[in-house]
DNA sequence: ATGATTTGACCCGA
DNA sequence: TCGGGTCAAATCAT
């Protein structure tokens, strides 16, 4: 991720916490998709889609796996491998979220009668169909999620281009839209409004789809651990271990983070970071089941 | 210097 | 006219 940063000279923070974000979440995918409850929850006719995925996914485990194993050994002489590692790690996750993100979006098209209580995205009617016709309205369909922390990092870049004082509500509307936009014409936006203040509630409503591709954040980008002050690495054990140091390699595999080094969370923390609160139900309810935690968050998160 | 965010003005449908 | 959504200049952060 260091390099990433480095060679495309990326250095707003926002940028590179989504940018880090959506690497961390792609390897939550990895882990997920060993869950039996993920298999129950996935329609038949998903299969063929999951299969693809699934094996995609089994690549990139099997490359993260050799990449660890190389850090561990501190090859210094490995750098070229490891830059090959990372970037078909990248690949693969990009290849399986994008099938997995066009499954989960057909997916949300029939659950249009999850109960209320759910905590699934709630898929509601077309705004067009609901009154006033805005440029937003005129996507298919719009997703809401609540929870109790704001969704700012769903594995998107998202840019803010306005903050609106809604009527009758105490909290501000922020409006964000895909950092892509322009350049390859995305259209994907959303919302972001706090709807209840104790206990808090946020709402985040998507709009539209993204069309912009995964990967073009990230996926071709090379890999370099050379600056230790911006080193990031690859933890292999549980998220809520009491040591925050990489452990044994043989203890649990499954459980993939990657973390800036000095960024571990508390479980506390890793609790209210739960990942029902910023991925699809689909996939959180598979990370949880798993026991995966991501376990990034920074001051400018919940500003 | 560059990119992200803020915020007041503007647009437009109800 | 109202109010939600968007634009874009100003401001901020790095």
């Amino acid at each position: 991720a260091s390099s990433i940063y480095k060679k495309r000279h990326i250095t707003s923070p926002t940028l590179r916490i989504s940018i880090h974000l959506k690497i961390k979440t792609e390897i939550g995918h990895i882990t997920t998709l060993k869950s039996p409850q993920v298999k129950k929850k996935i329609p038949k006719k998903m299969k063929s889609c999951q299969q693809k995925a699934m094996e995609t996914l089994r690549h990139g485990h099997g490359y993260a796996n050799q990449l660890k194993r190389i850090m561990d050994h501190s090859e210094s002489d490995s750098s070229m491998e490891r830059e090959d590692l990372a970037n078909s790690v990248l690949h693969c996750f990009s290849d399986a979220l994008s099938i997995l993100f066009d499954t989960s979006h057909h997916e949300d098209d029939e659950s249009n009668n999850s109960s209320p209580q759910d905590s699934s995205p709630v898929l509601e009617k077309p705004l067009h169909k609901r009154g006033r016709k805005t440029s937003m309205a005129e996507s298919s369909e719009y997703r809401r999620h609540e929870s109790p922390i704001p969704i700012y990092h769903d594995g998107f870049l998202w840019r803010k281009y306005g903050q609106k004082q809604i009527k009758e509500s105490h909290h501000q509307r922020s409006y964000y839209k895909c950092a892509y936009t322009k350049d390859k014409n995305c259209e994907a936006k959303k919302q972001v409004q706090q709807i209840q203040h104790n206990p808090p509630l946020y709402s985040t409503t998507y709009f539209g789809h993204h069309t912009c591709q995964l990967d073009q954040a990230y996926a071709t980008f090379p890999i370099d651990t050379s600056d230790p002050q911006d080193c990031h690495m690859i933890r292999f054990d549980h998220p809520t271990s009491s040591t925050h140091q990489v452990q044994d390699q043989n203890q649990n595999q499954n459980h993939i983070q990657i973390l800036p080094k000095d960024e571990y969370m508390s479980p506390e923390k890793a609790e209210d970071w739960s990942p029902s609160h910023w991925m699809s139900s689909e996939v959180a309810h598979a990370v949880e089941a798993f026991g995966f935690n991501p376990s990034i968050k920074t001051s400018t998160d919940l500003s």
